[in-house]
RNA sequence: GGUCCCGUAGUUCAAUGGAUAGAAUAGAAGUUUCCUAAACUUUAGAUACAGGUUCGAUUCCUGUCGGGACUACCA
């Protein structure tokens, strides 16, 4: 990578002019601002304590040296206040393009040691999947890769939450109000019918507390002695006691559930290597739970409810097992984060989770700490922002969500309408055309979900659809498409080309192509697909400005011919693979 | 009440303490006998407010105002 070999020649001109070593974030190097002559700039600032010399005559003398001493490297240098402006000889760039112009793999790391886990989706089996889903699936999906393509060994997991009060309140809804209706019967997708029953539930519930209000009873004791939810919890006490009838119905259900979600995971690309389900791990967990309670991490109060006392910590009491014996939410995350080391013993496990978990998983990793287990300083939480509509959170009790199946089906129509308009591939088959119509819709949407820093909440209107122009998957899909089409009329020979200086659009292209790799370890490090959209973005708004600007089969002099078709492959490479990395695919023609 | 997060162009997003705060979109004006105009070029437009730290603050600290999350025997 170009910047560490600039930091290296600095660092060792440093040490040979003034005697002094320094780290190697002792200074920092950025991308030379177009305003300014350079392609790389070295900040002065930092350095000029330690060496007692002022920025502009410490820029000179190391501009000078590095130069002079670098000649095969640096072509020239200039000063401006702080900002020491390198420039990197030609033959330099000319030589990157001559090896790897055709190399797929081209940015990706070595094979490494480390193996992680990367937990994601984990959805509840009693509601479709919606908008803020899909933005866990992408983010995990895409992280995986990324963290593949740096050279990890990495293990993609999804926790099924199928048990649970949750579960067993569509439960409830389906056995009191359903009359056997099933899915087949009612011509719906399995998914969509259980969620259904989830938001019956609340409706009645609500009713429920409202008739008990007016009888006079508070609030309070309504809610928690309304029929519905007192028929819920007995369920739950009747499933973790193995009722034949409660499990037949769940188990039902849930494969209505997973029907469903299969259609789903298809379409959007999500794959695991492992699923485990929360109805096999509560168990392990309900054991560390005793178990902590012999070791004292846990107390037992009079109720027999079982709890952990984290205000040492700057935390609440937390409750770990319910009075009546049954488990709660983190109850079986102990337990399965037990079993994912016993199985894979993975350095990292990370956890793709919203945001408002924030408080569980710091509860959770403590825990873990304080029952010894091998695996909790691996764990990570890779908090996410929640997608929001201008009127604010999304709620699926509420039915105020954005549905996953319809969004979808919403991209990908207005992808055909689109791609009909413009009507450049009307030699497609049917076949053809409905995969490149998918391919743009699930391009634009993964890319409007990807494009944002993952910590960040973001905001997504119904009422604007989801843009094909600019900063989008689309445009970035479409760069390729047009670099493909060259590349089907001449194909770059194999014979090297002969040196030619370069164009200052085609100079700036290799530049960005070249900073790959270090956008791949830098979305590695930061768990952030978001650096990688920018950057693919950016690359092929450059290769359009020197599309505009400059002909590759008609161009001036066949050696230049020679270097732009190297330079189109190399591009069209590097995007194909950037956006592999976020679950994108390109299309040849569109 | 306690803990934490966020306030950047009309809108949606950028900016490891660094140069004149970048994009996209919406607005205005252009570009197609020439490799795909889902493109390109030009233009106008923003750091909530008040202090502090320093060579330098959107970024760090304090306060004010505004918004949100968590603090469930829900998951």
């Amino acid at each position: 990578m170009i910047v560490s070999k600039i930091r290296t020649t600095v660092l060792t001109a440093l040490e040979k002019i003034y005697g002094q070593p320094f780290g190697e974030d002792a200074f920092q190097v950025n991308q030379t601002k177009p305003e300014f002559a350079g392609d790389y700039t070295v900040v002065l600032f930092s350095l000029i304590k330690a060496l007692k010399k002022s920025p502009e005559l410490l820029g000179q003398e190391l501009g000078e040296f590095l130069v002079r001493e670098n000649a095969d490297f640096y072509s020239e240098y200039n000063v401006i206040k702080g900002f020491l402006n390198l420039s990197v000889v030609d033959e330099y760039w000319m030589d990157i393009i001559t090896k790897d112009y055709s190399n797929t793999c081209y940015g990706r790391g070595e094979q490494k040691k480390e193996k992680v886990m990367v937990e994601y989706s984990s959805p509840n089996t009693n509601k479709p999947l919606h908008l803020g889903h899909l933005r866990n699936n992408f983010l995990g999906w895409s992280i995986a890769e990324i963290l593949k393509a740096k050279g990890h060994e990495v293990i993609k997991s999804c926790i099924v939450n199928d048990r649970g009060i949750h579960i067993c309140k569509s439960m409830v809804a389906w056995k009191w109000f359903g009359n056997g209706a099933t899915p087949a019967t009612q011509h719906q997708k399995g998914d969509h019918f259980v969620g259904d029953y989830y938001v019956r539930f609340n409706d009645e519930y609500k009713k429920e507390i409202e008739v008990l209000v007016s009888q006079g009873i508070t609030r309070e004791v309504a809610e928690k002695d309304a029929p519905i939810m007192k028929a819920a919890q007995e369920m739950l006490v009747l499933w973790e006691a193995g009722d034949p009838e409660v499990l037949a119905i769940w188990t039902d259900m849930n494969s209505w559930v997973y029907a469903g979600f299969e259609e789903t995971y298809k379409r959007i690309g999500s794959d695991f290597d492992r699923t485990y389900y929360e109805s096999q791990t509560y168990l392990l967990g309900k054991r560390m739970v005793q178990d902590g309670l012999e070791k004292n991490v846990f107390i037992q109060k009079e109720d027999g409810s079982v709890w952990i006392d984290l205000t040492a910590e700057g935390l609440d009491e937390k409750i770990v097992r319910r009075r009546d014996g049954t488990a709660v939410y983190i109850t079986q995350d102990i337990g399965l984060a037990v079993d994912k080391y016993n199985e894979y013993k993975c350095d990292e496990s990370i956890y793709v989770v919203g945001d408002e978990q924030n408080y569980h998983f710091k509860v959770l990793k403590l825990i873990c700490e304080k029952l010894g287990i091998a695996s909790a300083k691996g764990i990570y939480h890779l908090s996410y922002g929640m997608v929001e509509l201008p009127s604010g959170k999304m709620k699926s009790r509420e039915g105020t969500v954005v549905d996953a199946d319809e969004l979808i089906d919403e991209m990908i129509s207005i992808s055909a309408s689109h791609t009909q308009e413009l009507g450049k591939v009307k030699d497609f088959t049917p076949e053809e055309l409905k995969d490149l119509y998918e391919t743009i819709g699930m391009g634009a949407l993964k890319f409007f979900l990807l494009r944002v820093d993952p910590k960040k909440k973001m905001i997504f209107n119904p009422e604007e659809s989801i843009d094909f122009h600019g900063f989008t998957g689309p445009f970035i899909q479409y760069t390729h498409a047009r670099i493909r089409s060259i590349l089907r009329k001449e194909q770059p020979s194999t014979e090297s080309p002969s040196f030619t200086s370069l164009l200052p659009l085609e100079k700036q292209l290799i530049v960005s192509v070249e900073q790959f790799e270090s956008v791949i370890e830098q979305a590695a490090a930061e768990h952030n697909p978001s650096v990688l959209a920018i950057y693919v973005f950016n690359l092929a708004k450059t290769f359009n400005s020197f599309y505009t600007e400059h002909s590759v089969t008609q161009a001036e002099t066949p050696e230049k011919k020679q270097i732009r078709l190297r330079l189109c492959l190399f591009t069209a490479n590097v995007i194909r693979s950037a956006m592999g990395l976020l679950g994108i695919r390109v299309p040849e023609r569109m």
